[in-house]
DNA sequence: TTGTAAGCGTTATCAT
DNA sequence: ATGATAACGCTTACAA
């Protein structure tokens, strides 16, 4: 007893697979036909194959959204967003992860040829020719929740992280913090360079040095606790206590730019990282925020979960999810629209880890 | 400009579609012919079609993970660990979220008759007579990681949170608190029912009366905010202030059993929920561990992100999606073994939550 | 309105 | 070892 067929149903409701097909699609056919193919489909328990029909229709009316690391809050923010759109469209959306290697990225944009969905919606993280070239000749559309440049000639729907910095570091200027530490995550990748870039911008239209400047091996919550005691060490606020907790199996060690004196405030690539932050703080036995003011980046919901709850640089990660998943709607439906390329305004989130 | 078929690899190849799906399957064939084959796949880029393919073969090597709430952290651990098994296992692995409905998880398992994957790993929150009944008949393979009832004839794999409670209770007495509370998530969920019924008896087993007892309305952040209020109410550690927080848009009210006493510690249905309470005890003015003593369950992500570091109950998450996984391809390869019940056995996590 | 039949892109069976 | 061809389960001209 295999799974019925749409032959099966033919035959049991005594009409041919072609009016079968055709009430399933609810193109036109009498009371009665629709009435007896109803019956046979209840009856055998037929659910059409969607591979069947999708090799048919050349559409399998899902579409894929992959994100480099589950474990990164921002991702389900953007997930919930991508979902709501998709859904209401009348596809189904699937989730899969790549790793932090651009390889992987590659092998999936790459693998997408083989119609496993009608679209891609891909958030990378890093990026290099390959990449840019696997979607450029990716044969489903795609659209990147990130930088790419423009001659990938795909849709993108990007933060503005350097306003995103920006609206940090005047709040933070606006609360009397002078000293601004940065701790970055990787700086080989898009947001890490981006927002890299954009502290020493934000930095300098308020004719500030940083106080310090390091970066942490991912945008995980564990590097950005390893990151964290040489942050202190290279801004002047713990001493021989940053080394002591490098342990055997800890990630590679950070690399860190001195640039003298204490810091008031660190601003973090991500909540991960802030948050790793926080924790390393309160072991050196400083307070947020009276000792130092800890600012995050994307406003997702460990933000809120934190504690302190974190103020936060919400780079619309909800809109962007939003957005992204309307342009690769849109581009189905029309597959030679010019390329956009969208921006999302940043806001600030305050919350309490600020004065 | 489509894409290329095998059609027009053979025809560029000068040889049949045969040979081209034998050399592509590794299948025997001459040196000079794989030559051949393999010079036209490169220079057309040729992909194989997974559709057609999964047509032909029967099978799509993909294989789906269901959960209720990409939100909750549990299940990127969970996620990990299953990704990891079926990808060493040659499948790809999609993720699909349900919402906290039965019905979605209903339509979810009925849908995979459409032959979107090989298998389906799913971790229900809520289970009923028709979810059982959807998964008894599914046409492909499906593990339940949780509960669900023998006669759903499916392999399961399970936490034993009673257990878990005991070695939560059993640790926060030997630390001296006597006076434990217990913040659940919904009742008529199947963690909400086995946590509530492993609570009381945990509290049987060293003659303890609960000092105050609630139902959050979600396992969520959010529902465990709203609930903690009432909880303190309860317990004699808050008073009107309980009251004050609900706003217009908050969640419904909780469910309250008030057994009077003020105490010292709780233990809450899962990580969010505790880490919800924590920062209502804070907002209160209570310290822990000192005042009140915080156990969370599941052990996620987030026990050790949040502060202080969360002492958790694990309910080895990672072993059962990884053994969840295992049993999903066991019974792939083949579908007449006897269904396994498995049973994971919990440890806890002591972090600094807890004295 | 309904039925017949030709594909969609593969793999697998059968000859050769 | 290779090639022709029949499925796989569905949709859709086209014919009736």
């Amino acid at each position: 007893m295999s799974r019925p067929t749409i032959a099966g149903v033919a035959r049991a409701a005594g009409v041919s697979v072609a009016s079968v097909s055709r009430v399933l699609n609810g193109l036109p056919a009498t009371e009665e036909m629709v009435e007896r193919v109803q019956r046979a489909v209840d009856e055998l328990g037929y659910v059409p194959d969607a591979r069947a029909r999708s090799l048919k229709v050349g559409r399998t009316f899902q579409l894929t959204l992959a994100v480099a690391d589950v474990g990164n809050p921002v991702y389900v923010t953007m997930m919930r967003a991508v979902e709501e759109v998709v859904s209401a469209a009348g596809y189904r959306l699937v989730v899969t992860t790549t790793g932090p290697d651009v390889v992987d990225e590659v092998a999936l944009v790459r693998g997408m040829a083989r119609g496993y969905a009608d679209g891609l919606l891909i958030s990378p993280i890093r990026v290099d020719e390959d990449l840019v070239k696997s979607i450029r000749e990716c044969e489903v559309p795609v659209v990147v929740a990130g930088n790419v440049p423009a001659k990938a000639g795909v849709d993108t729907v990007r933060a503005n992280s350097p306003k995103g910095m920006l609206l940090a570091v005047d709040h933070l200027v606006a609360k009397g913090r002078r000293r601004i530490a940065f701790l970055n995550g990787p700086a080989d990748t898009v947001p890490g360079a981006a927002r890299s870039k954009g502290f020493a911008e934000a930095l300098k239209a308020h004719e500030l040095q940083p106080a310090a400047v390091a970066e942490a091996t991912d945008f995980t919550f564990a590097a950005g606790r390893a990151a964290a005691p040489d942050l202190l060490a290279a801004g002047g606020l713990a001493g021989s206590r940053s080394h002591r907790r490098r342990g055997g199996d800890e990630p590679a060690p950070t690399t860190i730019r001195p640039t003298g004196g204490a810091f008031d405030a660190v601003i973090c690539a991500n909540d991960l990282l802030a948050v790793g932050v926080m924790h390393e703080l309160a072991a050196a036995g400083l307070e947020v925020p009276a000792d130092v003011a800890v600012v995050g980046m994307d406003d997702s919901e460990l933000a809120e979960q934190s504690f302190p709850p974190l103020t936060s640089v919400n780079l619309g990660s909800a809109e962007r999810g939003r957005r992204a998943a309307e342009l690769l709607l849109a581009r189905i439906e029309d597959n030679d629209r010019t390329p956009r390329r969208i921006v999302v305004q940043p806001s600030l989130s305050i919350r309490r880890s600020t004065p």
